[in-house]
DNA sequence: GCAAGGTC
């Protein structure tokens, strides 16, 4: 007899073997690892998928809408997934002279899909009808002989839920994308890619209405009043922000030449709690911070990481580490790097992680696997080193944060600060990516005067609601259940891509405004979340059988064509709107020559992007931008037009080389100094990237690069 | 060319 195992991932067909035929022989077959293993009378081959398999394809390609699906292979659709073909080819040469089959994908609904397509398409539905199914959340030895011991059958709700997941996703996201750019095509006779989906759009539209509040925003004078006192201190009114300027000038009278009285000294002592272990979303969100990689970045680094051994799976969603991955190996494992052991020596026994309150059944959060990578390139080292002290932190002791808040009275006006300071660094002395505090605490005691050098107001404006950047966004989309953990990047930087959006503090583009009106107008559903909660909860129907699949996907059809036949109504005035907002999201500037607008071109033949006079022909003013270079909503103090960023590290310059203003090799600079004007600096401390101002030591703001204050 | 979801 000859059982074929079928998995969902490499990783997974590994600890599968390994668990069921500890003796189980692993063979290549090319780059494809599988197991073979013959003894009690029966062979059996563990082989595995990598994700999906199959894709969908319309039936007929030249229909005018794409209702009829059928599932192909990946890499017949997609060039850049060929190594699933070499996958497919090891599953469909075992599944041929086998007679029983083995589903041993991961247990949720595509998972389920996954394993039912390859065998349905790859094995035939002979091998389906023979095929069972195993059941199990972790990949633990135990867990999997027990599902191997008491197999299921294949549940065919789940598949169909699945199926309709991919077929409801196409049917609206292609054909509504296909629409959209078919009405530019009918209005200007012009090729502009755009796209709309569940996921993408939504995520839009939240930009979009940032980007709206923020433009309606009035910003609202006010006041806080500061009391600079000798030596070398300043309290603030307890009074926080005010709002009349009468009764600051009423504050300042009275308090003018009078001495501040301390009315108590209150230390306080603060605990504060190892971080929690790394699911994707945290650790993406870290990187962010520490290094200003974007999520996509940390994603494919995490991935290779993983794929090289170095560390556990990344897309969980995870905050626990079970104590089964072997804390004291692991860390043994790590002491061999001496950077590394001078941490792990101060951890006390037993081990006990601090864990956060997510979880994932299928993975625990990411850790190092104790092997120690010995060349990595500078930013995957960055990643490694991370997660690294991540790890070692979580089972570090508390950290001990000392508050020193005072209290003033001048005449009887309430003043105060604060200061702060660890006092005991714990885990923080593992973790170099967090500022510890480090405040001088004023030796002052209750009833003690201080003279007062003067009394100030300082005039502010209350500030819109700040912009997202990747970080921000992925942690709203995960709240608000959009997109999985694995797409969430992916997705954001599909916008950026299709200039819908733009900037490290995003702004969205005229286009991808005006792609979010349109979408409101004609088919608003798409355009928040609620298409993915009646997906869930159409889904979850076919599950339970009070449905069928076919049901929903021809309510989803009739759906879809009323929306495609109000935007084909409207369709010329919808293009020309969509192209001109295309149009205005390329002006960078005005032409010094003509008055007329420069815009970002595309050269075909020299394939890259350049910027260009409007009026051309009859205005042939032409600027080439470096390889990479992004253009700056800053004007160029001394010209006016742009600047562009280019280069790595990155520096700025004027559009206009010959305008020749530059700005200083290896700073890249992020913005202006809310407190002096100055440009603002990327600078790297014993703690990671922060941002510093350029005026340093005159000026001592500083913030972190994700606080950094919008400019762009 | 168009989606979103798995994965190397």
């Amino acid at each position: 007899m000859h059982e074929v195992i079928i998995c969902e991932k490499p990783k997974s067909s590994e600890k599968i073997a390994r668990a069921l035929f500890p003796d189980a022989e692993r063979k290549k077959h090319g780059k494809v690892s599988y197991w073979e293993y013959e003894g009690d009378g029966k062979r059996v081959t563990v082989v595995s998928a990598v994700g999906h398999l199959y894709s969908l394809k319309p039936e007929n390609p030249r229909a005018e809408h794409f209702f009829d699906l059928e599932w192909v292979p990946i890499h017949e659709i997609d060039k850049k997934k060929a190594y699933v073909r070499d996958y497919l080819n090891v599953i469909k040469k075992f599944a041929s002279d086998a007679d029983r089959y083995i589903h041993a994908c991961d247990y949720d609904i595509e998972g389920t899909l996954i394993g039912f397509n390859a065998l349905k398409y790859g094995c035939g539905d002979e091998a389906l009808e023979r095929a069972r199914r195993m059941k199990f959340s972790t990949l633990t030895r135990d867990e999997i002989r027990e599902a191997y011991e008491n197999p299921i059958e294949i549940d065919y709700r789940q598949v169909d839920s699945g199926a309709a997941r991919h077929i409801l996703d196409f049917i609206f996201g292609v054909n509504i994308s296909r629409s959209l750019m078919k009405s530019v095509k009918e209005a200007t006779d012009r090729f502009i890619k755009l796209s709309a989906g569940r996921v993408q759009t939504p995520t839009l539209a939240i930009l979009v209405e940032r980007e709206k509040e923020i433009r309606e925003f009035e910003p609202v004078p006010y006041w806080i009043i500061k009391a600079l006192l000798e030596p070398d201190l300043v309290a603030e009114s307890s009074r926080g922000r005010i709002f009349q300027k009468e009764t600051v000038k009423e504050i300042l009278e009275k308090c003018r030449g009078a001495d501040a009285s301390v009315k108590s000294v209150r230390i306080k002592e603060t605990i504060r709690k190892p971080p929690v272990p790394f699911d994707l979303g945290t650790l993406q969100s870290e990187a962010y911070r520490a290094f200003g990689f974007s999520p996509k970045k940390t994603q494919t680094i995490a991935q290779n990481l993983y794929t090289e051994g170095y560390t556990s799976y990344p897309r969980t969603s995870s905050q626990k580490l079970p104590e089964s991955i072997g804390y004291d190996k692991i860390l043994g494992e790590l002491s061999k790097n001496s950077e590394f052991k001078k941490h792990i020596d101060k951890l006390k026994r037993p081990l006990k992680p601090h864990e956060g309150k997510k979880e994932d059944e299928a993975h625990p959060a990411i850790h190092p696997t104790g092997v120690i990578p010995t060349k990595l390139s500078k930013d995957d080292k960055r990643i490694y080193d991370l997660i690294v002290h991540r790890f070692i932190s979580v089972f570090g002791d508390d950290a001990i944060l000392e508050t020193m808040k005072t209290e003033l009275e001048i005449e009887d006006e309430k003043f105060t600060f604060s200061r702060r300071r660890v006092s005991r660094r714990g885990w923080m002395s593992s973790y170099p990516y967090t500022k510890i505090e480090d405040d001088v605490f004023p030796d002052l005691k209750e009833g003690d005067i201080i003279n007062v050098r003067e009394i100030v107001a300082e005039e502010k404006k209350t500030k819109p609601p700040a912009r997202y950047n990747e970080a921000s966004l992925i942690r709203e989309l995960e709240k608000r259940g959009l997109g999985t953990k694995s797409t969430r990047a992916d997705i954001i930087a599909k916008l950026y891509d299709r200039k819908y959006i733009e900037g490290r503090k995003i702004h969205v583009s005229p286009l991808g405004e005006n792609l979010i009106d349109t979408l409101t107008k004609y088919c608003e559903k798409i355009t928040n979340e609620e298409l993915t909660r009646q997906f869930e909860r159409e889904l979850e129907e076919i599950m339970r059988g009070g449905v069928t699949r076919d049901r929903v996907i021809e309510e989803a059809i009739e759906e879809v064509k009323s929306i495609l036949k109000d935007i084909d109504r409207n369709m010329k005035e919808i293009g020309r709107d969509l192209y001109r907002a295309y149009q205005d999201s390329r002006v960078v500037g005005e032409c010094p020559e003509c008055s007329k607008n420069l815009v970002i071109k595309y050269s075909p033949k020299n394939k890259s992007t350049f910027v260009g006079c409007s009026g051309y022909p009859d205005c042939r003013v032409v600027y080439s931008l470096p390889r990479g270079a992004s253009i700056l909503k800053t004007p160029c103090e001394k010209c006016g037009l742009p600047m562009i960023s280019f280069g790595k590290p990155r520096q700025r310059a004027c559009l206009n080389p010959k305008c020749g203003k530059k700005e200083i090799k290896g700073e890249e600079i992020v913005g202006k100094c809310p407190e002096c004007g100055s440009d603002l600096i990327k600078r790297s401390g014993r703690y990671g990237e922060f941002v510093g101002c350029k005026g340093f030591p005159k000026c001592r703001f500083t913030c972190s690069v994700d606080d950094c204050p919008d400019t762009d």
